[in-house]
RNA sequence: GCGGUCGUGGCGAAGUGGUUAACGCAUCGGAUUGUGGCUCCGACACUCGUGGGUUCGAUUCCCAUCGAUCGCCCCA
């Protein structure tokens, strides 16, 4: 029996790996726009980051991490995100001390999550993501914001739909939590199981269900947007007055909440129609505590996540072409034994000259050797046979009009080039 | 962790309690002895996911198991 793949887990085929590439390529360029720089940080790191970072009492902590014990007797977990391992480096590192500040970094990699598998979600996943650390200028909230838009707007996704709240601060949130909790325990016993158990470990959440009991129950439930602290308001409203300026459309929701610990203030998804039940492209947030919370200083934070399986089937859904090149410059045909000899030497030159070659390696009739050159988009196929290599010659076929000439083995290089 | 659907050749997809298991695509060969994308002809299944049960007989019925997929929870 053969073995497969883990669950929740893909092989991206060639095919599809050009689209990732492209992807990749569009998120390093719209990074390199903004001025953020990339980091790689490792892909496990010591359980107790995210425990301490993304918070306890988590889902993602709870039940989601991929931890195991080394054989150093250390506890060890793949990421499951990847802001709290960019705080790790930016303190360990000392950032802050760099000369150049914000510190605006940038990140591509997989991420780990254990839950069952379904459309945009799997076990292994791979996140783009962005974290500016050591500004509170909301200006800088705008400007994450803006990165993420312009992303996906270069992919070429359509309908993207932008949605703000504010999730306050420590001095706000608890006020808000416990105003919450007291209008919603009068009626407990109504709302739904999943919002019963909500009640104590997040009532945030509870404004967020999509039952219609707790849906009505929650109609009048006190609003944090309305309820913000004389820090958090003022820049709620300037992180919306920048977005007006850049002309970047949204909407508030002010039930919206973030699923990890760490965030305060701004918080932000982009949605998009797409597959599934799952619309939501892009998440982040700021995270003013969590520097601190780490161990480095109080230095405020704002960044995103996305993820690239995500975009790839929003794209998918949307009917959206990614422009990808999967040509072959020069596919070579033998005609004999001689022949053979020689394409082989002139495939190491062309190749050598830049232009992208190959050959058949399976003994197939001319025909079906064309038909391969068809099948690999080549745009020229250069033949030869005897009387080819008696006048030192080779035959130049051009695939897409069918058209040929004999060129000189000795013009062959520029005579490609030149095309 | 819970629920729905599904599991037949490389891929897609019919089908029946009884024996040669359709078809389409792809692949290979031929029509066209050195020329692709069109057409025609031909070739291509040691376990119909795995294990067990019912039966004279199961790929078809039942049970279990594994896997895939979609949804819930939660999130990217």
């Amino acid at each position: 029996m053969a073995i497969n793949i883990p669950r929740g887990t893909a092989d991206v085929l060639p095919g599809e790996v050009e689209l990732w590439q492209y992807i990749e390529k569009q998120a390093r360029e719209t990074c390199k726009l903004f001025n953020y720089r990339e980091i790689r940080t490792p892909i496990f790191e010591h359980t107790e980051l995210f425990q301490r970072g993304v918070g306890e009492t988590t889902d993602i902590v709870e039940k989601e991490m991929y931890t195991f014990i080394d054989k150093g007797d250390r506890s060890i977990t793949l990421r499951p995100e990847g802001t709290a391992a960019v705080v790790r480096s930016y303190v360990e590192n000392k950032m802050y001390g760099d000369p150049v500040q914000p510190t605006k970094l940038f990140y591509i990699g997989p991420m780990f999550r254990y839950e069952r598998p379904q459309a945009g979600r799997m076990r292994q996943f791979t996140q783009f993501g962005v974290e500016a650390i050591g500004s509170n200028d909301p200006a800088i909230d705008a400007e994450v914001i803006a990165l993420a838009m312009r992303f996906y707007t270069n992919l070429g996704l359509k309908e993207l739909h932008l949605e703000i709240n504010s999730v306050g601060c420590q001095v706000c949130r608890p006020i808000h939590r416990e105003h919450l909790i007291q209008h919603l325990a009068e009626h407990k016993d109504e709302l739904c199981d999943d919002c019963k158990s909500r009640l104590d470990r997040n009532p945030l959440r509870i404004l967020d269900c999509k039952n219609e009991k707790c849906k009505s129950l929650t109609k009048d439930a006190p609003n944090i947007t309305e309820h913000l602290c004389e820090n958090c308001a003022p820049q709620f409203e300037a992180v919306k007055g920048y977005l007006d300026q850049v002309q970047i459309p949204y909407t508030v929701n002010p039930r919206m909440v973030r699923g990890l610990d760490y965030y305060t203030q701004t918080a932000f998804e982009i949605m998009a129609e797409g597959f599934g039940s799952i619309t939501t492209v892009c998440g982040g947030g700021r995270y003013n505590g969590l520097v601190e919370q780490i161990g480095g200083n109080d230095m405020p934070g704002i960044g995103f996540a996305l993820s690239i399986e995500r975009a790839l089937l929003t794209l998918k859904s949307q009917g959206i072409e990614l422009p990808v090149d999967t040509t072959l410059d020069c596919y070579l045909i033998a005609l004999g034994e001689e022949a053979e000899k020689k394409t082989t030497v002139l495939l190491d030159q062309l190749r050598a000259h830049g232009i992208a070659a190959d050959k058949d390696y399976l003994s197939r009739k001319m025909k079906a050797q064309l038909k391969a050159a068809d099948r690999y988009g080549a745009r020229f196929v250069l033949i030869v046979g005897e009387d080819e290599l008696k006048n030192n010659v080779v035959i130049v076929k051009n695939m897409q009009d069918g058209s040929q000439t004999e060129v000189a083995v000795s013009e062959l290089i520029s005579y490609i080039l030149a095309q």
